[in-house]
This record gives C-alpha cells, sequence and structure tokens, in this order.
DNA sequence: CTGTATGCAAAGCATTTGCATAATA
DNA sequence: TATTATGCAAATGCTTTGCATACAG
C-alpha cells in the first residue's frame, strides 16, 4: 500500500484526503483478489471501520478515473482491484479464482495504426485484458 | 443480416429458432451502433413487435455466449452489438457517438507468451478493445 | 408429443440521488 | 471559514425468477 502516491496525486488534483477514502484505499490495495462494493463494505465493517456503501461507491469511481484502480465486470457481478502499477498497463484475469495480476503495455503503434487505417477511426486508447488459470490453481487443478 | 448463419449455428447447437430469438437477432443486426436491452425493446414494440423484455435479456445472453454479439459495459449502461465476423476478432468503439467496428485479431501469441512468462498465468484467452472517434465525428466534431 | 422458450408479474438487488451534517484544507 | 465529502434513507431501475402457456422440432 502506497501512502505516499495516494497523497501525492490526490493534492494534485485538489481532492481531500479525507478518512473513508483512505480507508476504502488502504482495505482494496491489500486485497490480493477483486472485491466488490458490498465485500469492501463487509471487510471494512468487521474491522469495526464503518464506512458508508454509498461512499465505497463514490470512491471505488473516483479511484478508477484516476487509473488507481481496474474495475471488472463479469456478467453482473462488479469488482475493482487496486493498481500497483502507475503508468499504463494491463491485467490478467484468473478464471478459477478471480486472482489479477499486472503486466507492463506493450508496443501497440503498429496495431493501432492498422486499425485505424482499416476501420477509418481515429485511434486514441485501448483496453486489454488476458484470462488465464494462474499457478495456484494450475497446481491445484486437474 | 445472415439468416443462414443463425440458423446453421442455431441447429448445430440444438437451440429453437423460435420467432422472438430470430426478430432480437433481426433488429441487433441492422443497427448500426449497439443497443441496450430496453432499447431493443421500445424498437421492436415499435414495429408492433411485440417481444418481452425477459426474453430480450435471455436472448442477448444467449448470442453473446454464442459469440454473435459483443457486449459494451460504460458505466451502469449495457449494450450489445451484432458480430459479423465470424472468427476471433475485436471492436473499436467511438468515443462520441458509440459506433462500432469489428477488425480481425492481430497475432497476439508472442505477447500472451511474455505475459504468460512474467506472470506466471497459463493464457487461456485475451480481449482487447479499442477506443477512438470514427470517420464522422471526426469531420463534424472541431 | 415432448421438451424448450416465452411472457407476465413479482421479487431481488445493485446503484444513484437528495439533503442535512461533518470534516478537510 | 468555505467548500467538499459523507452517510443515511428513499427512490430508481435494471435484471432475475417462478410458473403457466405457447410453440418448435
Amino acid at each position: 500500500m502506497d501512502k505516499g502516491f495516494f497523497k501525492e496525486l490526490f493534492q494534485e488534483k485538489r481532492l481531500r484526503i479525507s478518512h473513508p477514502r483512505f480507508l476504502i484505499y488502504q482495505e482494496l490495495s491489500s486485497s490480493e483478489v477483486p472485491l466488490s462494493p458490498r465485500e469492501l463494505y463487509e471487510n471494512l465493517r468487521r474491522k469495526k471501520r464503518r464506512v458508508g456503501l454509498t461512499s465505497i461507491y463514490r470512491s471505488l469511481d473516483l479511484f478508477e478515473s484516476l487509473g488507481m484502480a481496474f474495475k471488472i465486470s463479469k456478467g453482473s457481478s462488479v469488482k475493482y482491484k487496486s493498481c500497483k502499477l502507475k503508468n499504463h498497463h494491463h491485467h490478467i484475469v484468473c478464471q478459477s479464482c478471480g486472482r489479477v495480476v499486472e503486466f507492463e503495455c506493450n508496443d501497440l503503434t503498429e496495431w493501432s495504426k492498422w486499425v485505424s487505417e482499416s476501420t477509418g477511426y481515429k485511434v486514441t486508447d485501448h483496453r486489454v485484458h488476458f484470462l488465464g488459470v494462474c499457478k495456484t490453481c494450475t497446481l491445484s487443478l486437474p
């Protein structure tokens, strides 16, 4: 959990480092697996840290828009994972346990150029994620 | 709209080609832009084709699982776009009007291998989408 | 005929909103 | 002190479920 990063970014954006926000960030970054708003709420509650569910929704939105968290929608469930890498990166999600790992982005300029040419779109950004099975699950499964 | 493709695929999977399913598929494939379940419902209603909203949800799920449609979750809104390309492909979404275009997948074996090595995951699949601005929007916007 | 798929109404939930209160800078 | 963020409760609205009915194969 990188408190410095949190403070710096928030001060730069003129956002307040409130107690609830910090608790939510802390809880999220301490988890190996992605968490839903409700799970985050329950976890904090269990630790006697009462934070409103509404605030959790608001904070998660904020974190995502700041690139501090990765939002995973699978079916109708929504979960978030905090990001450790600061610059542009992507994720691989374990299909079995849901564990997420970040990795740096490849150079996609060539591909982007090709997409742009073949579709007529101006390319501004891209989202990539891989699906797979993590080491633990590979070992424990048949 | 490729009726043959629809029939073939459904027969192969032992799925019934019901009237509502076909109407939904038809309506979805005739749209340039992605549609939400509700929009699809309204469109059909307007054409005096009454299909239950529930069936629309069920059909869209089905289409997606068969790779016939692409599901786009943006914030809390969910939309679907029918796919014309039959094999593995990706999408680029216009940030301004939402229009989606498909393009064939690049060869990602090298990248996959690298991801696998650096994360320890066995890579099974990947999702890519580009974001951009379509030709029409580029021209009509400043 | 024999399952499957549909459609309705109802239930179930996740998410959002309004607003008074509390906390930050 | 001037905003900004919080938290509650209520409202909203999407999505799912149960079940009798219709329908494709």
